[in-house]
DNA sequence: CGACCATAGCTAGGTTTGCTACCTATCAAA
DNA sequence: TTTGATAGGTAGCAAACCTAGCTATGGTCG
C-alpha cells in the first residue's frame, strides 16, 4: 500500500483518466490497474483514489453509478465526451512537459549566468 | 510572466538544482535560465521561485551569498555536496517516473479489470 | 523631467492535492 | 474464528505553487 512517496503531484487526474480509456472501471479496480500498470510504481493509497474519482466526477470527467456484486457495491465509472477531450489534452501535454523538464534536466551547458 | 499554468508541480526542485549544476547563479538568473531553457514553457513566477530557492537552502542543498553589483544586492546560491546527491537521484529518479507515466498514457490495453 | 520597464529581492495568504489514519462491510481462506 | 482481500468512504494535515502585493536600483524613451 506503499505509495512511491507522493511523486505525482498533478499528475494523478491523468492517469485515472487514462484507466478508465478503454472501458469503465469501479474504483478498486483502478487502483489495481493502477500498480499493476505501472509495475507497483504507482500503489496509491484509497485515500487518494477515491476523493480523486469524486473530484473528477464533480468536474463533470467521469460519471459514476452504483451496482452490486457479490454482496459488495461498487462504483462504476466511465469518461464523459468532456472527460475524453480533457484525456487527450492532458496526454498531449504531459509529452510536452516531460520532453521540457527532461531537456532541462540533460542540459549541459544552461543558458549562460548573466 | 504567466507560467504554463502550473503544470511543475512537484517537480521544480530537481529544475531548481539542476539549474545550479554547472556553476553559482543568483535567483534571478535562476529564474531566466530556466524561462530561456525551456523556450518559456517553464516562466515561473518569482512568488515561486524564491521560496522554493528558501525551502532548498533550509534542507541544506543549496547555499546562499549576499554578494552587491552595480548598486543591485544578489544573493547568489550553489549546489550543495548534499544538494548534488539529491539532484543525481532525483534525476534518476525522474526518468522513472516519466518513463511509467508515459507508459500507462501509451497503454493498450490496461491490465485486465476484474 | 517623468514615466516606465527590466532587474533583483521579498512575503502573506489562498487553493489544491495527495497522504495518513481512520471507519464500515462482505466474502474467502486459514 | 480470525485474518486478508475486496470495496467503499471521510477528516484533517502538510507541502507546494500561485496570486498579489511590496521595496529598490538603473536605464531608456518621450
Amino acid at each position: 500500500m506503499k505509495a512511491e512517496a507522493q511523486a505525482l503531484k498533478g499528475h494523478l487526474d491523468v492517469l485515472l483518466l487514462a484507466a478508465l480509456e478503454d472501458g469503465p472501471r469501479h474504483g478498486y479496480a483502478v487502483k489495481e490497474a493502477l500498480r499493476e500498470g505501472s509495475g507497483g510504481r504507482f500503489d496509491l493509497p484509497t485515500g487518494t483514489i477515491y476523493p480523486a474519482l469524486h473530484r473528477l466526477e464533480q468536474a463533470g470527467l467521469i460519471t459514476g453509478s452504483w451496482s452490486t456484486v457479490d454482496g459488495r457495491r461498487r462504483r462504476t465509472y466511465r469518461l464523459t465526451a468532456e472527460g475524453v477531450r480533457r484525456l487527450h489534452a492532458d496526454r498531449s501535454n504531459w509529452h510536452g512537459f516531460a520532453a521540457a523538464v527532461t531537456a532541462l534536466l540533460e542540459r549541459q551547458p544552461w543558458p549562460a549566468t548573466s
